[in-house]
DNA sequence: TAGTGTATGCAATGGAAGTGCATTAATTTG
DNA sequence: CAAATTAATGCACTTCCATTGCATACACTA
């Protein structure tokens, strides 16, 4: 418990009890998660806080927004250390059209991408979908 | 003009006149647009037949969906002979965070991505955010 | 020409993101 | 410690886009 609060602090985000719990259910999760999930989850929660909970997550460089082209956007959190720099942060996300599970790859860097003459890269985003491992293993 | 229905023809799709339009329209336009944008140039027709026309031209591998990130979706014609394969067909897209604009990036195939074992590809999306060749060179 | 299938237009729905404002909690300051 | 300021939460509401249902119009075929 005082972890979760430790990993609050050290992003300069105030460890509140709804951020603790939300910062808690995202742990728990291996796979990206939306604010409907979150919602679901905390019944009794009001939506505009928990989605300016992830919001703020977001913003303090706790968690990442993943846009899998589902149209919903998913979070999830980042690693330690994570700046999301493109060179040494961004990994390729993976959605299974079967589970409907999106996740991190974060063994899988974006590979370097040659942009032509004067184009500037500040954002990448990569990902693949297909059947994830443990559905191509039903 | 003949040449429009030609295309059409060779895809399956009937060439109506709407069909023709928007095929024109997308001919020349050297970014993807999104359905507001044929929307707001062909302003008596209605958003729902330019919508089914969009959609029409991506099922019939005439065009393509892009998900740029910023929400909308956009379309753009695909090259002659794609398929949307991952190999050989499928490029990187490029959003300008400053004119907004979201281009194809045609010579830019998507790199090859080793994926963990069991992982099985079928569609590949990259899009990388920045500031293109134009707006850099103001 | 009648009939069938496809395309179009209108209306309406649904889902998600986001905003404004009032209320409550927490923190700072006199 | 109390007052005052700031931040977090909850509720209501708005906006925007994608999508669907159904009725009408058009086009092609028998």
């Amino acid at each position: 418990m005082i972890e979760l609060e430790q990993i609050l602090k050290k992003n300069n985000v105030k460890p509140t009890a709804m951020r603790l719990l939300v910062l808690q259910f995202l742990l728990n999760k291996k796979s990206a998660i939306s604010l409907t999930d979150v919602e679901d989850y905390f019944v009794k929660s009001d939506r505009t806080t928990l989605y300016r909970t992830l919001k703020t997550f977001v913003e303090s460089e706790l968690a990442h927004k993943i846009d899998d082209g589902t149209g919903i956007t998913k979070y999830a959190l980042c690693e330690e250390n994570c700046h999301c720099e493109i060179e040494t942060d961004l990994h390729l996300h993976f959605h299974c059209k079967l589970c409907n599970e999106t996740s991190c790859l974060t063994d899988h860097k974006i590979p370097n991408i040659s942009l032509p003459k004067n184009f500037i890269a500040e954002d990448v985003n990569l990902v693949v979908k297909g059947i994830c491992n443990k559905c191509n293993s039903n």
